[in-house]
DNA sequence: ACTAATGTCTCTAGCAACTATAGCTTCAAG
DNA sequence: CTTGAAGCTATAGTTGCTAGAGACATTAGT
């Protein structure tokens, strides 16, 4: 059995989201030791790998329930497993269109911006200005973490 | 002057959004009418615009406060602009290539799933194995809005 | 002038997916 | 047996909004 802090560390997950994931339901109560401190089987760490490579993959955490479920029923055909991964894939291309505009336009605001001073600086200009945009990226920005 | 409804329209914003950058300080307190509606100008419609294209250009809110200031000193170097332009466009470039790797194993892991039953499930199985894997994705999935 | 529909007001709470803090208890090593 | 790391609970904060409740303002139509 481990402690949490060794599950952490075999998994790649940080101790406060091992309870995290216990808190909200995707990972089951763990057992208690004497002293009150969680343990956790063979089991347990292969539950929490696999979402924690389903989240490197970008599934969110709804998606991973339901795949997580899915795999508890062996015989079921895979179908729905296929959907989830198949709509993954379709949102990835998605945000990698979307992406690919935006550098392209970072770059050309870049490039235009000869290093003077803000009144003529063409970054502030072209944000002000969508007209002076060579594509049309509108609502294509995001966020990121690492 | 415009309504805060009409300002919405115009910058492609919508209403509780302007009441939110207004509360975060990002747009200043709006002039209120006798009714105590908000009241804008065209410089208020300018800055917003400004704020939503930045937006979608994917610049945080934070960037584009200092950005906003920037602007407001138009006889300054634009060093700084530049500089705050050139973080995103970095930020943007690993995306993409984190993107672009997440997509390569998703497609992997699709191909090799025959359609069959849970059990033979590529899907599940390389959700549960990184060894399984052709490259090394870890840390590189991510979130994303419309 | 009256009414109904729409727009606006404030305030609070919620979303995802964690992360951080505070103040405590338990455990393992020396 | 003491010390320091690791664990516990509970709460609040992060980012960038969005949704809801309940009240007031404005406008269009009759």
């Amino acid at each position: 059995m481990l402690t949490i802090g060794k599950l952490g560390t075999s998994a790649g997950v940080k101790v406060p989201t091992i309870r995290y994931y216990e808190q909200i339901g995707l990972l089951p109560e763990a057992e208690r030791s004497a002293g009150n401190q969680r343990l956790y089987s063979r089991k347990a760490l292969q539950r929490l790998a696999f979402i924690r490579h389903a989240r490197d993959l970008g599934f969110t955490l709804e998606a991973i329930r339901d795949l997580l479920s899915l795999s508890d029923r062996p015989d079921q055909p895979c179908a729905a497993a296929d959907a989830i991964a198949r709509a993954q894939l379709v949102e990835v291309e998605s945000r990698l269109a979307r992406l690919t505009t935006l550098k392209a336009e970072l770059e050309r605001m870049m490039r235009q911006c000869a290093g003077g001073c803000i009144a003529d600086c063409r970054v502030i200009e072209v944000l002000g200005d969508h007209s002076l945009c060579a594509t049309d990226h509108r609502h294509a920005g995001h966020e990121a973490a690492a």
